[in-house]
DNA sequence: ACAAAACTTGACACTGTGTAAAGTTGACAC
DNA sequence: GTGTCAACTTTACACAGTGTCAAGTTTTGT
């Protein structure tokens, strides 16, 4: 117990994630999650001053759990530029419905807390550097599409792996989670491999 | 002078869009919407018994005024299908910039407020309708792609069309307004019409 | 048994939305 | 001119949620 006992610091982040995760959207409060974690509101506050450095410590602590990098590694691991695109496609797409509740958290946050903006924009940062690898492979292919350049195919290929346009397939246009990888990964090849599919 | 002194409604209808317009993403309180007509907070709540009303005001009125159906009628006149197509991209995608500010504001409320939730969807469901009738119009030109569904489709078109996507692009990617429409043309075409471009 | 750290309790400041009520002003009616 | 009605102002307050503060209690290490 190094300092404020890490343990109730840990029921702290295991009652927000299961809270935001349970009922996305659904506005969750620091007294909720105390009540949640079974301690004083207070007692939150101690160990996260604010509710976005909660947020914020939220999405690591899930990052950790659920070894996300570990699972980046694999598309770094792929022989091709297509393969690379796929592999990334797939281990991204299926990481969102993971961290999709904390994350709809924090972009929530993201415009009137200086704190959740930084740490949203650092996570998608890193998402661009896992997009821009795939376009590297590919162009080292010689498989990017004409009329995009490396920047833009790397732009295009992050929005499109965007949190947002994965919740507006699968909350507003009821796809399953399978059909979202597989469309993606489709449109992807179209839209930025030379020779269409 | 029907009632409520239509000049008076139509004063704060400006400067609620104004100040949403002049720096989006700042949230603008009622208070400072009613110091910019000139008139007392409480006036503005004497028109709009909620800050939600107020939004999805101004989102009608700048409909009116800008006359989005009117541009929309447009691509409903193009002949091909792959016209169609292009003629709604660029009639949609040039509008999104004209009502962002405000279109922001109604986003970020939807989660708390269901009237504002409504009035987004609202919009959101006619946009969806002019990517149908797009598809449809490829498809009667048996130019749909292969391995879509109609209705896949048109959610596809619609998300790439989202006001989230032209935000990441524009803001995020910093890229030029022309660009986002080149880009998403081309690659709206990659992604739906049958033989590539 | 002592001290420090972790946690509780209760109070309060602050912001922004929305409500309530009494007062002012101007136009129009007769 | 007097009355009246609608639009608007002023002031005050309820309410929710975040964040702060200070005093008290429990737990833990030594």
């Amino acid at each position: 117990m190094s300092r404020k006992n890490i343990e109730t610091r840990n029921r702290i982040l295991e009652s927000t994630w299961r809270l935001l995760e349970t009922d996305p959207g659904n506005d969750v409060r620091m007294s909720d999650i105390a009540k949640e974690a079974g301690i004083s509101r207070q007692a939150v506050y101690l160990h996260f001053p604010k509710r976005a450095d909660l947020l914020v410590a939220t999405t690591r602590y899930l990052d950790e759990v659920r070894d996300i990098d570990a699972r980046l590694a694999a598309s770094r691991a792929a022989k091709t530029g297509l393969e690379r695109l796929d592999a990334f496609i797939e281990a991204w797409g299926n990481y969102i419905p993971e961290i999709y509740g904390v994350a709809k958290a924090l972009l929530a946050m993201k415009d009137h807390d200086k704190e959740a903006y930084n740490a949203w924009q650092g996570r998608m940062q890193a998402v661009w550097e896992g997009c821009e690898a795939a376009i590297n492979a590919l162009d080292r292919d010689g498989k990017l599409t004409k009329g995009l350049s490396k920047k833009e195919a790397t732009d295009l290929l992050w929005t499109m792996l965007s949190v947002r346009n994965w919740e507006q397939f699968r909350s507003e246009c009821n796809w399953t989670q399978a059909r979202y990888i597989d469309v993606t990964k489709a449109s992807a090849r179209k839209v930025l491999v030379a020779d269409g599919a």
